[in-house]
This record gives C-alpha cells, structure tokens and sequence, in this order.
DNA sequence: GAAATAGTGTGATCTACATCACATCAAAAT
DNA sequence: ATTTTGATGTGATGTAGATCACACTATTTC
C-alpha cells in the first residue's frame, strides 16, 4: 500500500501543489483493496459510498438493460478514478456495475471524506475539479463521435487513443463500448 | 447588471456558502454581454478566453462538420454554464460555435480569473467541482441515451426532461441535438 | 404587403448496421 | 486430457433511420 500511496502521491502533484502535511493527512484517509479478475467493484443495487483510483489492472463499467445486453460507459486503467458517480454523488443506489477485466488494485476513498476534505483542503477542491473537467470534455468528444461518426471511424479513434486496450480486452467488449455488435465490429476490425 | 449580480449570487448560494466579502471579491470580476439572437456568443477558431453564466434567453453549442452540417452539443438557458471547455481548459482554439437562439444577457468570467479565484476561494472551487461532476454525470446519461435508446426513446427523454425547449426551438435543432435528421424526428414528433 | 427565407410534413428509395445462425478456435474448468 | 465455455469470423436477412425530392406554411426582411 505504500507504494501505492506514492504512485498516488505524484498523480495529485502532476495536477495541484499539495504540501507534504497535507498529503499526510490526505493519505491517511485511503484504503486498500485488491482484486481478481472478474469480480466486482461496484454492483446495481449497492450503495456506493466511495470512489476508486485504480493502482494497476483494468476494469469496465457498464449498465445493464432488461435483457442482459450490457453496455459499457467506461474502460478505466491505470490513474484513472471511478464510481458509480450519479450513485455516489447522490448517495442512491448503483445502476451501474463495476468489475475486474484484469486482476486489479485499488486505492479507496469515501464520499464524506472526499467532500470533508475538499473544504478542508482547496488543492484538492481543485484536484477533482480540473479532473471532472477534463472528463466531461472527454464525455463531450464521446458524445460529438456517436453522433457524426461510423462505427468503423470510432473504432480507428479508439484504437488510435488506447492503442494497447484492443489487445488487453475481448472484441465485443470494445464492441459493447462503441456501441455496435460484435459482429459489425468484426467486420472492420481485422 | 446589479440583478443579474444578485441572480447569480442566489445560484452560487444553491450549491455552496460563500461569505459577503468573498462575494463581493468574486463579483467585481465579472462583467455583462447582452447578445440579440443570431449573434456569436463563440466562434470557431477564436480563442476562448472566457466562460459565461446565461442569465436569460437561450444558446446553442454545437459544432460543424466540413459539409456544413451542424451538430449541437448542448442547449443552455438561465442558470446554465457554457463556453468551449476544451478550448478555455487549453488555452487553445475554439472548434465549436455558441449563437443564440433567443436574445440573452450573460455574465462573463475569464479563465485566468477563475483559477486564480478557485485557489483564493475554496468555497469557488467546491462549487465549479460540484457543477462540473454534475454536467459528467448527465453527460454519462445522454451517452447511455445515443447507445441504447431509439431516436423516438430519445426525444420522448428529452421532452421529458426539457418539455419548454420544443417549443422554443426549431425541430431541426432538437433533430440535430439528438442525432437524428430532421425529417425522421418529423415523423414521430407530430 | 410583396418577396424572400426558414420551418415543417410526407413519400420514395437507399444504407449502415442489427440480428440470427452457424462454424472454428482458444482457453478454462473438471 | 477431455469437456465446457468463451472468443472470433462470416454469410443471409431484416430494419431504423438517412437522404433526396417536393409541397405547403410561417416568419422575416425590404
């Protein structure tokens, strides 16, 4: 956990200056939890009182409709954060599902520590908010490429962003994403 | 002026505490723009210094393909945010365009002010967080929305969620809101 | 208030992509 | 090591929605 800390550590400093007592007690407020492959972090239903930066591994977040088609809003690595956001924000319960494509570490932080902190501490008010920033204007091109591009030109996109997560995941997952079938995206994907 | 100062007091107020003196600070750095309809809020290629709070009438956002149709991105009226975040974020060049739709009065922030107040004022950047999460999250629905919803689903939603809107837009507008063409969002609008 | 421009509805046709159905191959699980 | 389960490719067929074409009606604009 340690480790994992500092890997932390430097993800805030890339974005906010944060002094070194404000790490301390940032830090302390983290928790840690690992995962294998396939199981889950976050599931519908749950309540969802915390956050996840993930340390190593991949997981997908998806939604589920009625027949069991799911569609996937996310794939989040490395650095990345997530939740349930609406769930979390909200404090409702999960329409989302979160689970492990790869075996996986997390560093763990609650919503009312998350909000306790960030009036405590403006650098990490400032933190989540340049990073929700930039999360919404990726959601904004996500939106922008559903709308005016192909299937197929949305593939090359992804593959041109995160050019190592068509080998680490399953076709239809990266199908399920872009939202077109398996099959369509086998079509072009070769 | 004053009222729209007041307005947007009461709109900051919604979300976070903000005490007399930080507001009075906060205030002096914003300044009025009265728009008629059709006129550029944002231009493409223009740089994109500022952000604007919408304190009446209506904008759209949207962005134009080579051939010269229009893609929007948002809707925003009264209370709302908008700007090209990409391009203020950046520092760079505008792709989008913002006209209105409406005449409309905003009240207009510059970027270096924001950050510079948002370090100054914690209780500014907690509100910019909490607004920024926010506009993810309904991004994450409208995304949901283009994947798994009909063009009809998602007008209906929309109606739902915005039942003025349809009457004070065109319907190619909303039609190019949704990802749907025109004539197609004619035939099960009626 | 006449002319020009923008908004809207509706048919005919076309197309990107979904769905269904099956075959092959790789990887877990027993 | 053999069975079971998941991943992938590919044909045949169906369909939501795009595109084209035109008519009609509001709304600007001069």
């Amino acid at each position: 956990m340690e480790e994992a800390l500092l890997k932390l550590k430097h993800h805030f400093l890339e974005t906010v200056d944060i002094t070194d007592e404000e790490w301390k007690y940032i830090s302390s407020h983290f928790t840690f939890k690992r995962l294998k492959k396939h199981q889950f972090l976050i599931q519908e239903g749950m309540n969802v009182p915390h956050e996840f930066w993930i340390v190593k591994g991949l997981v997908k977040s998806y939604f589920l409709e009625e027949s069991g088609k799911e569609y996937i809003l996310q794939f989040a690595l490395e650095n990345y954060w997530v939740s349930d956001f609406h769930a979390y924000q909200n404090h409702g319960i999960s329409t989302l599902n979160i689970d492990c494509l790869e075996d996986a570490e997390f560093l763990v932080m609650s919503f009312d520590d998350r909000e306790k902190m960030c009036v405590e501490v403006p650098a990490l008010a400032n933190f989540f908010r340049i990073k929700s920033t930039k999360g919404y204007i990726s959601l904004q091109q996500r939106v922008m490429g559903l709308m005016k591009d192909s299937a197929e030109k949305r593939f090359n996109d992804l593959v041109e962003k995160l050019p190592n997560l068509v080998q680490r995941v399953p076709k239809k997952y990266i199908a399920s994403y872009l939202g077109v079938s398996r099959e369509t995206l086998s079509r072009f994907s070769k």
